[in-house]
DNA sequence: TTGCGGCGGTGACTGCGGTCACCGCCGCAG
DNA sequence: CTGCGGCGGTGACCGCAGTCACCGCCGCAA
């Protein structure tokens, strides 16, 4: 009946999809009871909307908030590395430990063939940008290679993380994600080393 | 009518399909027209796959034929590095021509997510089974590290090109995929040489 | 020869994601 | 105060992926 719940009517579309997600996932969550449990109708969720698989794009502002809980926790006495490294840890900590798999396998999944945001390429992002004053702060130290710019470093550091991510979906979470994310983040950011 | 056309049944639903997703594309095909333009049923489609997206698996049969293809231009004198890198070259330049993007996008998503086979996982594939022999054979040379086993950088240098394939998808295919991946690839394997 | 089990094959039907024509409140212009 | 345009909101409806109960042929066993 066109009240001023403007704000309100998407969060709670948001928060009632998410409890659902939570409780039967993802494929098994319909719009109609998303609809029914947030009080609103099908009409307003596609409003807010442009489909049921842009509620997955919310999870990439979790992870941006955990940056930005992270970010004084750098110290200065890291080198570039050793932040990036330790970033990629506490965030697939996380993530491993309390992100539904379907809900990241659907992500990942979507993000490919959504006709809403590309958040994973949204370069305006907490992540990128926090990516990118780590790297650039490398280079000035002379700790990460010059001759590449610091775009293309981000660019690749952030393919191969997505890389970790899609695997460990693919795999079913049937190892340790945090575990080989280090191995192989460590290893591939050495060719970018001096 | 239950005549005995079971193996050609399967083989006819496949190039019905694919001919109307290279003429409309993958979301635009209903396995209506499916079964129509194949002359079968929808119960037949459904005996003989799992769900559209199974259709999309057999893309990485097409990759396979094409690697076949390759191993007999595999030349001795090739460092295994450039074996690697030339299999490559040779597979990401027939995707970037030849393969319409929102199928090779299709796929990739629907791997996560399929209930069917995970041919990206399939470790008796002609692909895996071709980087096993290569890698192999460059740690036999000395050429690759022997710390670390050939099953193990086999999996990283395949996470590596799923990548980049993941990567290219997600910019709609706006850059170089073969000049991209020359130069990502070979920074990763450089981690894995003597 | 006959009875039977299973497999290739069928299409009406269902469930859900997504659309669309419509409604009523509110703020603003005259 | 009044008329109007637009935005938040609604739910019946539609299209398509996927299901299911059923059918008829064939081969095998008794």
């Amino acid at each position: 009946m066109g009240k001023k719940n403007n704000r309100n009517t998407r969060s709670r579309i948001v928060s009632a999809a998410w409890k659902l997600f939570y409780e039967q996932g993802y494929e098994d969550t319909t719009i109609d009871e998303i609809v029914e449990r947030s009080g609103t109708s099908k009409g307003s969720f596609y409003h807010y909307f442009p489909g049921k698989d842009a509620l997955l794009g919310t999870l990439s502002t979790l992870f941006d908030e955990k940056y930005e809980e992270l970010t004084p926790k750098l110290a200065d006495s890291m080198t570039s590395f050793q932040k990036l490294l330790f970033l990629n840890r506490e965030l697939f900590f996380m993530i491993e430990n309390t992100v539904p798999l379907d809900l990241l396998a659907g992500m990942y999944s979507s993000q490919l063939v959504t006709k809403g945001e590309k958040h994973l390429m949204d370069y305006n992002r907490v992540y990128y940008r926090l990516l990118r004053s780590i790297t650039a702060e490398g280079q000035a130290k002379g700790e990460f290679r010059a001759d590449i710019p610091a775009n293309e470093i981000v660019r690749a550091y952030a393919l191969c993380e997505r890389a970790l991510l899609y695997d460990w979906c693919l795999c079913d979470g049937n190892y340790s994600l945090v575990q080989y994310s280090a191995q192989i983040l460590s290893l591939f950011l050495k060719g970018f080393l001096n």
